[in-house]
Parts: structure tokens; sequence; C-alpha cells
RNA sequence: GUGGGCGUAGCUCAGCUGGUAGAGCUCCGGGUUGUGGUCCCGGCGGUCGGGGGUUCGAAUCCCCUCGCUCACCCCA
């Protein structure tokens, strides 16, 4: 038998109504704070994930589905949004519009990691991007958004862990140091974390090993080093959401894998999920448009992951629509008039169903009563049909051209 | 890539120490010679994940393999 690929799921009916009711949710918090949706294709030039997410990074290593396209050009199933998104902010002039342009987006994405609980190959995010400004309110609020769509997903019990990267500039220095302690307790480390002093030594503080996690305890941190602007920056995004009444979590040891993060950075964790307990989670990308060839451009962005939030939450799928009526037939003589009955009554305005699958007459009255079907009409070789109310079990004999105004008149 | 758990009908599962595959739900038909929701009867549906081995005999025991899942890692 052949099965959808590891780590991809089918997304069902029942599903797709769970979605689509998040989906309008957030398409109206967004829309009312001035978001526009944007999709960006399925897949893009390698070079615009190597270059914009980094070559580094775990989803650059070795999470990319890459292919020729056969006119020996690399692509890749996109592994992330916001890439595409500025690459698309570029490729538009969008510097031009009023700034900062702000962007949603629902798409799926694929990384070839193991999959779990959680976390799939081909997944769902919504992302929203406010590019064009540097203003602390733009994290602020977009971080205020993010608790709204959650909120309103039904994923309530979150917790917001907030941190700041500061600039790369000033993140060197700290970086140093940082190479300097590891080192010099380079014995208690795991032998991961080791290996990255060089590379990366602020994922250590991800480290779930237990000897690292101590020495990390007394690591210097970057938030305590923050000076300036990068200070100042980051009490004004703190201060905005207080007033706001947004409860976090001052966390030095939130680190993202992506290599584009200035400054702001945060994520919303759920207790409801297991080991990828992050439902959503972005941060400041101040010079990501730059390294992408666009003009210096500050911005700011967040994706929350489309399964976990369905995952944490309760919320359930939007009811069926309605059928106003099932047009059975009595006998074969009848099929042609219920066809055209079924069309005349959806154009009419009805929700209309035929029967398409050659059931007994007591098999059709059985499926409408299941399909909820206000009425039947059930029709026969004359030109009668026999309307039957399913909630009150009355039927009368009317004309066949008589049915769709009736049922009309009795549910305007 | 590494480790744990699990793979019996479309779904949820039973099948004890090996004896020749079962229930409930769903679906279809009938009871009502043209009529739903309850009830009754019947039917459709299974290479017991796959391969090999032990045995007179394997869903059951052994080995290998594949898949799913949880976790490590990483992230949405």
């Amino acid at each position: 038998m052949i099965q959808a690929p590891r780590g991809t799921f089918d997304i069902l009916p029942e599903d797709a109504a769970r979605r689509a009711r998040l989906e309008g949710e957030a398409a109206a918090i967004l829309g009312a704070a001035g978001y526009r949706r944007i999709e960006t294709p399925t897949f893009e030039a390698t070079e615009l994930f190597a270059r914009g997410v980094g070559e580094a990074t775990d989803i650059v290593r070795k999470e990319m589905y890459s292919f020729d396209d056969g006119a020996g050009r690399s692509m890749t199933l996109r592994p992330e949004g916001t890439a595409p998104v500025c690459r698309a902010y570029i490729e538009h002039g969008m510097h031009k519009l009023p700034q900062p342009v702000k962007l949603w987006y629902l798409s799926s994405f694929f990384r070839a990691e193991a999959p779990q609980r959680g976390r799939y190959r081909q997944f769902w995010q919504i992302g929203a991007e406010a590019i064009g400004s540097a203003a602390p309110e733009t994290d602020a609020e977009l971080i205020v958004l993010l608790a709204e769509v959650l909120q309103a997903a039904g994923v309530g019990d979150v917790e917001l862990h907030l941190s700041s990267l500061g600039t790369p500039e000033a993140r060197v220095e700290y970086r140093e140091e940082l190479k300097r302690y590891l080192r010099a307790h380079e014995d208690r480390l795991s032998p991961e974390v080791r290996d990255r002093i060089d590379a990366n030594p602020l994922r250590a503080f991800d480290a779930k090993d237990r000897a690292t996690r101590e020495v990390m305890q007394s690591a210097p941190t970057l938030l305590e080093r923050l000076e300036g602007e990068d200070a100042e920056h980051f009490a004004r995004v703190r201060a905005l959401l207080d007033a706001a009444g947004l409860r976090y979590e001052l966390d030095p040891s939130l680190v993202r894998g992506l290599d584009y993060y200035t400054r702001t950075l945060y994520s919303f964790e759920s207790p409801r999920l297991g080991a990828q307990s992050e439902v959503g989670g972005g941060g400041r990308y101040d010079r990501l448009i730059e390294q992408l060839e666009g003009p210096p451009t500050p911005a700011s962005g967040w994706a929350a992951g489309v399964e976990r939030m369905l995952l944490a939450t309760e919320l359930a799928a939007a009811p069926p629509e309605p059928v106003d009526v099932f047009v059975a037939v009595a006998d074969a003589a009848g099929t042609g008039a219920a066809f055209a009955l079924a069309q005349d009554a959806r154009r009419a305005g009805l929700s209309a169903q035929l029967e398409l699958a050659g059931r007994s007459l007591k098999g059709q009255l059985r499926h409408a009563d299941r399909i909820g079907a206000r009425y039947v009409a059930i029709v026969g070789e004359d030109s009668h049909a026999s309307l039957r109310d399913m909630s009150s079990g009355e039927q009368r004999e009317v004309p066949r051209d008589a049915v769709i105004a009736a049922i009309k008149e009795a549910h305007p």
C-alpha cells in the first residue's frame, strides 16, 4: 500500500474545518491591525535560504529538500517563511510603499527532520512580518498580535519567553566572552556543545544535558551585557508589554536557530504539547533585507505552527453546512427529474444533494437523515413529488415544479 | 542518525501458556412488495505490517526487516 510520505499527513474534512476556523480567526485579528496577506512560491532558489537563514544553521545544513530544476539550478522547498517574504519585499520594490509594510501568510513549509508529536516534514505556519520599522512598538505590537491569535485559537495557557540579542556588533564582544567561559569549563560540557563553541556558542544555553546546564547557570548572559540603544530598545519593548498586561519571563537562554535575528527575540510555549512545546515565536531581523541585497531595512516578525496550535486547543470544527433538501428517487424513471430538481434548487439558493449511490428508498431516507437534510423530495415517474419534512415527519404531494417554492416558503 | 513503545477488518480493540481469525462501531440489504431516526436479522470487509525460522500446526515462540509513535537533536 502506498502511504503518505513519512512526516506528512492528509488533512481530512473534519481537520480541514478546524483549520478553516483558525485561518478565519487569524485573518480577522491580523487584518484589523493592517496586515495584508501574502503568498510566496512553494520553492525558491536554494541560495535564498543559504544566505537568508544562514549556512551554519541546522535548517540549511541538513534539513532542506533541495533539487535540480532540470536546468542546472538548485531549488529548495521553502523551510521557513521570512526569507521568501523579504525576497518578495525587495523584488517588488516595497521599500517605496509607506513603511512598515505589514504582511501575513498561512503556508506550508518543508524540513527533513525526524517526525514526532508536533513536528512534521511538511507543516503549516501562520506568520506575520512588519518590514521597514525599527520601532520597539512594532515588536510589542507583533507580540500582542501573536498572543491574540493564540488566544483566539484556544491556546490560552501559554508562557511567553522574552529576550534580546542586541545588534551583531554588540554580540561579537559578548560571544568572545562566552567562548572564553565555555573553554574554561570545557570538561563538563556535552560533546555537541563543545564542538560548537566556535561555530555557535550561544546554543550552549539550549542544551538539555545536565552538567552543561549547571555550567550555563553561571555563564555570562547577553541580556546583562546589553548597552546603549540595544538596552533602550529592549526596555521600551518590555514597558509596552507591561502596559498591555502581557506577562512574560525574561529568558537569557532563549536562542533561536536562525542566524538572522537581532535584538528582540521571543517564543510562546504551551505546556499541553510534548517535547516540541513552542507554538510560536519570532523576533527582530534588522540585517536580513540588506543581506539579501535590498536596501538597509529593519524588520520584525513571527511564525506560529498550525499543527501545534491545533494540538494544544479544543477548538471545534465549524458545524457542517446544512442541507435544505435531499432529492430521492422512487424508481429509475425519476432519476432525470431528480437530477434537474437538485440543480434547480441550488440555483434558487438552496443546498441540495442528490442520491448518487443507487440506494433503496429506505436507504435514501436513512442517508438523508444522517446528513441532516431538512426536507426530502421523493421523485417518481409522474409530475408530482412527495415532500417530506424530516423533523416532523409530515409528508405531502406537491407538483414537482412547486417543490422549491414550498421549501423556501417554510424556511425563508 | 540513536534509543523506548506499538503494528489483528475502514475505525476502536479482543484473541490466556501455539490448535486452523472474532466483537463493537461504520457501510449496504432485508424485516415495512415506494419511506429516516429505536429495534431485529443478514451481508460486505482481514496476505493477523512483510520475509525467514522452529513445529504435525504460528496472530501467538525466535531472527531479520518495514512502518507508526514518543524521546534525544532541532524547531513552528
